[in-house]
DNA sequence: CCAGAACCGTACCGTACGGTACTTGTTGGA
DNA sequence: TCCAACAAGTACCGTACGGTACGGTTCTGG
């Protein structure tokens, strides 16, 4: 009863211009900006054929949800041969990259929208946005993380335990707040290497020479 | 133009009464379900009334979220010379405290509200959210940061950024993953335990003289 | 060339909400 | 005792949305 895999639905060209401009209109006016006439009319499609591809407004907000889950592809970094120095770059970068898909618009608006959504019917939209906007990041990270271990760089029992702890130190309330309407970081790189610093110095085996 | 203090509107009993009834509404049914007229109905008054106190809808929603912190007045503790042990507990009783709150059906209920409104509008109920709600538990965060500094107990150059560490570790995703509709954590005690052995081996002064 | 499907544009329907107006008590002070 | 203020309850209005129906047009395959 978990993780059956539902093979991505994979929408009509047509239908993906259709999502690309539903998104559109999310992010500039909010959901209550989403109406289906205002989509027909900006997608310059009917709303007839809107109900038919997507069954009613809640599938509409679905499949756009997994549209953009299907678009913002991560890339596994190739785990060659992991030094200290490297795994820390990695590890920046993944921190680089979690805090930019974290402050793009598009993220927030749908987490905006799956939030708002979630008090009523079972949290549907939430719980699809963690599955399939969450998952692959994750994966990502443990990846990495089971990489520094297996070369002896890191030192930790619970893989997924030590990943909650990078993330909680590379976002912390951050994406509450930019949920809530507060602007992002200026410096995204800056807060990744401060994270990282704290995490390593938290997880790496070898501790480092110089303690100022 | 910031921070000027506009001295907490005091409600009258009854209106206090009918805001209780409408953060009722809103904890069970989202925020489609508090509606003007749902409100009078559950609350025995006149839709009249609530436009006479409240001028409007918005302002309805910004008096619950007023209403709200008002009543969960955060109560400081007393720093009395202050031992590791003490600083440790401390910590812990905030970090349990934190997520306490943060998972609480109001809180949770509040927080989908202004972040579901957050769109539009300029993110004024984010705002007062984050105002209102935040600033007493971030000022009793920083008074124990600060506390464990002037005890020699805790190493930081930037209490605030200290603070946020912890934030991090303490609530990592987890509060965005409520908001969305996961149940919360079994047992925020152990959570906190763990946040706070990390946070103060990032930042005690005194090193753990065991390290099994 | 034609039939059928797909689709656009528009008009339409029912409903539900925010907000206003009005009537009927109820209270309290002069 | 009367009157002014207040509030409950109800009825009402305009609007806007989700969803459906229909006529006209383009595309496709035989």
């Amino acid at each position: 009863m978990s993780a059956e895999l539902p093979e991505i639905p994979e929408f009509s060209p047509r239908q993906n211009a259709v999502l690309e401009q539903a998104l559109k209109l999310l992010v500039e006016g909010g959901e209550k900006a989403l109406t289906t006439s205002g989509l027909a009319r900006a997608a310059n499609c009917s709303k007839e054929s809107l109900y038919k591809w997507f069954g009613d407004r809640d599938g509409l907000l679905a499949a756009m949800i997994a549209f953009q889950a299907a678009k913002v592809r991560t890339f596994e970094r190739g785990a060659a041969r992991l030094t200290v120095d490297l795994l820390r770059e990695n590890l920046e970068t993944f921190g680089r990259d979690l805090l930019e898909v974290l402050s793009g618009d598009v993220s927030l608006a749908l987490n905006r929208l799956a939030i708002g959504q979630a008090s009523r019917e079972g949290s549907k939209l939430g719980r699809l946005l963690i599955e399939h906007g969450r998952r692959q990041i994750d994966r990502r990270a443990i990846g990495l993380m089971e990489a520094g271990r297996r070369a002896g760089l890191l030192r930790f029992t619970d893989a997924d335990s030590a990943y909650h702890t990078l993330y909680g130190l590379v976002v912390s309330d951050l994406h509450v707040r930019m949920l809530l309407g507060e602007p992002g970081l200026k410096d995204n790189a800056r807060q990744a290497a401060r994270a990282v610093d704290a995490f390593l110095q938290l997880y790496g085996v070898a501790p480092d020479t110089e303690h100022a």
